[in-house]
DNA sequence: TTTCCACTCCCCAAAAATAGCGAGGCGTCA
DNA sequence: TGACGCCTCGCTATTTTTGGGGAGTGGAAA
């Protein structure tokens, strides 16, 4: 199996990389490297929006992608609620529809054995990075020991360098709010009714009215819930 | 600096830790280890909880919690909107807020320089690793890429840990919404009233209200500004 | 010094959201 | 088959939020 030094050339090479093909060519070394089958790195993006790169077959991309299949994959829905990385034995494939799927999957050359790793942006950005391949589980047990921190470090910088390369979907540049706006969407954001934020801020409800409004003018939002919901989003507030 | 063995080392030790004295004493174990006069992990929470561990002095830490300076501490705000490590020279130091928070920081003994790493779990999790000293920008500036790999990683297994130990302090697991529920969030979420929802969906909008209600049901949520809010930070729904 | 911004307070009328009921059809899963 | 969840539609009444005005303080920056 490869080495750290290895490694770090191709993490040095995915620097590099600025642009899709970049991290395609750099999942195919990742993939020599790591002497998988399969590689992928799945940015899911909640709205359906999909953007990735991998060695998985063109045509189980596009059927994945058409089929909306992020829905029902037990990879990504098992991922989405974990932090650690998991091996693929350890999902819940019991409904019938991600049986259909996994039959789907490997006739289209996906390997049984997958681990694969969820990693989050800001904005509740979402993506896995997953090695895959066709061994028996002992085999498969040794390989995922020993590699975890590898596959750590890749998923890690596979994503950084995702964000970098679409920077569409990263946030604009947040216009400060003021203290008092701040806390006025803070409050509006843990569930506080307008009279409830005025009197936890021991100011009239007519005062808090042109915080909110303030605010929702600097986020160039159209109500409150927008300006809450852009506030959150931006980082300006941590709920 | 300590070899990658060592690390390794101090990995598998952190491990084995299950309490909070565990990472209280792993902590220190990566401050020999790097080298650094602190390091800390914490764990900001929604509504202003709080939770970490660190070499950072207990009358400082007290003082953060009482005087809930996530709110205002530029390392929170930078990293809550960044997925890369950060270089706290990097940061937004403008505002008189944070240079006063700065001021006290350091007079409670924290370094000058920082470099601190965002890492963000399920339903919203989020929390920091930071490395801190006192010293010039060149030696930390070599610091900080020798040991990126390290940090990554380090901050990764912290976070992994707190997660075990403290799986009570996750928001309750997220109750996925149905798609239409989805749908309704979303577009709240994006500045459409109720009507305009309703119509976009092509629904009326009494059967709008029922998605609402039960997404607030389901999110535990008071109004909807805060379901909005919740199934934004939970990562239910992305705007 | 003047200008700007953050903070505070007030009134009123219209629009929107909420709370409480009700109903039926469709699909999946045990 | 029956339970359950999802999607769809209806009514009435109350509470809350919003949008449009205006007005004064104090501090910081230009």
């Amino acid at each position: 199996m490869g080495t750290t030094g290895r490694l770090d050339c191709i993490l040095e090479s995915l620097e590099q990389a600025n642009t899709l093909d970049g991290l395609q060519t750099a999942s195919l070394s990742l993939r020599d490297h790591l002497r998988v089958e399969h590689i992928a790195y799945h940015w899911v993006d909640s709205a359906g929006d999909q953007y990735g790169c991998g060695t998985y077959s063109l045509a189980w991309q596009e059927r994945y992608i058409s089929q909306n299949y992020q829905r029902i994959d037990p990879v990504v829905i098992g991922c989405f609620q974990r932090f650690h990385p998991v091996d693929w034995k350890q999902l819940d494939w019991s409904s019938k529809a991600a049986r259909a799927f996994q039959l789907e999957a490997i006739e289209h050359g996906i390997g049984n054995q997958g681990f694969s790793m969820p990693v989050r942006g800001p904005n509740g950005q979402f993506a896995l990075f997953t090695a895959n391949d066709s061994c028996d589980d002992n085999t498969w047990a040794t390989f995922t020991e020993r590699h975890r921190h590898e596959l750590v470090l890749i998923a890690h910088y596979l994503n950084e360098k995702a964000l970098e390369i679409e920077p569409g979907r990263t946030p604009e540049i947040a216009p400060a709010l003021s203290p008092r706006e701040v806390d006025a969407m803070t409050l509006l954001a843990i569930g506080y009714s307008r009279a409830q934020v005025a009197e936890q801020l021991s100011i009239s409800e007519h005062t808090l009215r042109v915080y909110i409004e303030s605010a929702r003018f600097k986020l160039g939002a159209l109500n409150t819930t927008h300006a809450v919901a852009r506030a959150l989003s931006r980082g300006l507030i941590v709920v």
